[in-house]
RNA sequence: GGCCCCGUGGUCUAACGGUUAGGAUGCAGGCCUUUCAAGCCUGAGGCACGGGUUCAACUCCCGUCGGGGCUACCA
């Protein structure tokens, strides 16, 4: 039994499609479930958009992923003389033959079948647009052609077992004998797909549902050059909200997946996101948080779903930018995997916004991980760290404008007490029962709510009216910082 | 137009001939009360439609409607 061998062939746009990244996924997953390998090749053989940098895109977004794939990253550009060999060698075979045809008569040949009310005509042999006699005078004044497959019409109708789809049957009368070679040569990409996978040994092709109906034409081409035919699993595509496909040009950044990254999302939500797309994880999932190895253990491509999911999200609605489902997964795995986990993550978003310290992982290890555990109750993203953590983590703190209208502002006599509170504290050992003794004692000797106090300490030393406990952050904080801020409150206007 | 694929609450899905159609997310309400984009509880919301087959259909068949894909000398 050969080796399970799947691919990824992504085209370098300049990003990385969330669909792409799911079909990679499934293909890593099923790879990894067979104990077989995951090849990577880049389909770069249009120049004008293929740069060094389009192509980092990818290999950033699938190491970012955790997909890593097996041996060096093909380059298709680089097999172009494999493909155009395997056109001659069907032109010798008769698999395939020179159509001196032009675009214009063909496309005349179907207006006209169209005009007469044949419902599909198709280029079905080297003679039906042009005579015999006329291709051979063109032949013999050296007139352009292109190579064309002969889709063998008599042989029946071509079957195959699609992995998700199940039982496929098409009829070669709907097919035309597609182009294998242009004009000038260059080889498309129908021959160009199953020549690199031939030559890879791909044994099971996952890609999106949109290669369904390029497939017949595909198994023919892998029979025309004698090779096994391998497994299609195709895979139910990703929408739009409106129900048209999701495009980076119509719908923006949230289709990229550099985006996620950027935006403060854990590779591992991404991926259990993903994998929920037009998936179920078996019942015997309870969590929905399954990490690369926990989905491959028991990955089963019979669980793919066959249509198509929608991805909901309002580019006009900040909080919902991009599907609410990947939001919420995202926050769950903040809050939940283990702080070791997490760190790494989360390190070069503190590196970055100037917020880390080395004593992090040394002398104050016990007390970072315990106030990174407590802020992340009720954070959403890595970008919450360096924005509301950063009061936390640093003497620096972002006051939220709306949090300080409510929480300081509205009552004019916060701020004076707040003053106050902070000499109470001073005097006081500086836990959680005296500090709230301390607090409660004062609010009620002012004669005021100790919501009032409480919400207005939150604010004034966090920045935020949400957050932890306050006296819990308190502690967080340490006593300098508390009684600091609490006697350099911000500026209070309106 | 032709060929192909799909159709369970807003969304992602479970149920594969007999269930009060389950879960998640989102939404609404409540609790907590010192906050909430936290937590806990409750609630509203679904088998596209019409025919069959069957004792019995979300599950099987046909049709309709709806959505999507392909239909290039793009990938």
């Amino acid at each position: 039994m050969a080796q399970v061998r799947t691919r990824m062939a992504p085209s370098p746009t300049g990003y990385f499609h969330v669909g792409s990244a799911r079909t990679a996924l499934f293909s890593w997953l099923f790879a990894r479930q067979q104990g077989g390998e995951f090849i990577l090749r880049i389909e770069d053989t249009d120049r004008e958009r293929s740069t060094p940098e389009h192509v980092e895109v990818i290999l950033d977004s699938m190491r970012w992923l955790g997909l890593e794939w097996d041996g060096d990253v093909i380059y298709q550009s680089e097999n172009l003389d494999r493909h155009t060999a395997a056109a001659h060698q069907l032109l010798a075979s008769g698999h395939a033959y020179r159509c001196y045809a032009t675009t214009q008569e063909i496309a005349a040949a179907r207006e006209s079948a169209a005009a007469r009310g044949v419902p599909s005509w198709k280029y079905t042999g080297p003679d039906c647009v042009i005579s015999a006699e006329e291709q051979a005078a063109r032949a013999a004044a050296g007139a352009p052609s292109v190579v064309r497959c002969r889709v063998p019409r008599a042989a029946g109708r071509i079957e195959f077992e699609d992995l998700v789809y199940g039982p496929q049957s098409i009829d070669p009368d709907e097919i035309d004998d597609f182009v294998l070679l242009r004009a000038d040569g260059s080889p498309l990409y129908m021959l160009s797909v199953v020549c690199d996978d031939i030559d890879e040994g791909i044994t099971h092709i996952l890609r999106g549902q949109d290669h369904l109906s390029n497939t017949p034409k595909q198994i023919l081409l892998y029979q025309a050059l004698g090779a096994p035919v391998p497994q299609f699993g195709h895979l139910a595509l990703i929408m739009a909200p409106d129900g048209s496909k999701l495009s980076k040009r119509r719908h923006g950044e949230v289709v990229s997946i550099t985006t996620y990254r950027d935006r403060g999302f854990l590779p591992e939500a991404m991926c259990s996101f993903l994998a929920q797309l037009g998936y179920s994880t078996g019942e015997a999932e309870e969590s929905e948080l399954l990490t690369l190895d926990q989905l491959a253990a028991d990955f089963d491509l019979s669980r793919a779903g066959r249509s198509n999911a929608k991805f909901i999200y309002d580019a006009s609605n900040p909080k919902q930018w991009t599907d609410a489902k990947a939001q919420n997964l995202n926050a769950s795995w903040i809050r939940s995997m283990p702080i070791a986990d997490l760190l790494p993550h989360l390190r070069p978003w503190l590196e970055r916004a100037g917020l880390w310290s080395d004593d992090f992982i040394g002398a104050q290890a016990e007390w970072f991980e315990a106030t990174i555990d407590l802020i992340r109750q009720r954070f959403w993203t890595l970008e919450d760290f360096v924005v509301q953590g950063a009061a936390y983590l640093s003497d620096r703190v972002e006051y939220d404008p709306a949090a300080v209208k409510k929480n300081l502002a509205k009552n004019p006599r916060t701020g004076p007490l707040l003053n106050e509170l902070a000499n109470r504290f001073e005097a006081v050992p500086f836990d959680h029962e005296s500090l709230e003794a301390a607090l409660r004692g004062y609010a009620e000797e002012e004669g005021v709510g100790a919501g009032l106090l409480i919400n207005g300490l939150r604010t004034a030393v966090t920045g935020y009216a949400v957050g932890p406990s306050a006296f819990e952050l308190c502690l967080a904080l340490g006593r300098e910082r508390v009684l600091h801020r609490l006697r350099h409150l911000p500026a209070l206007e309106g």
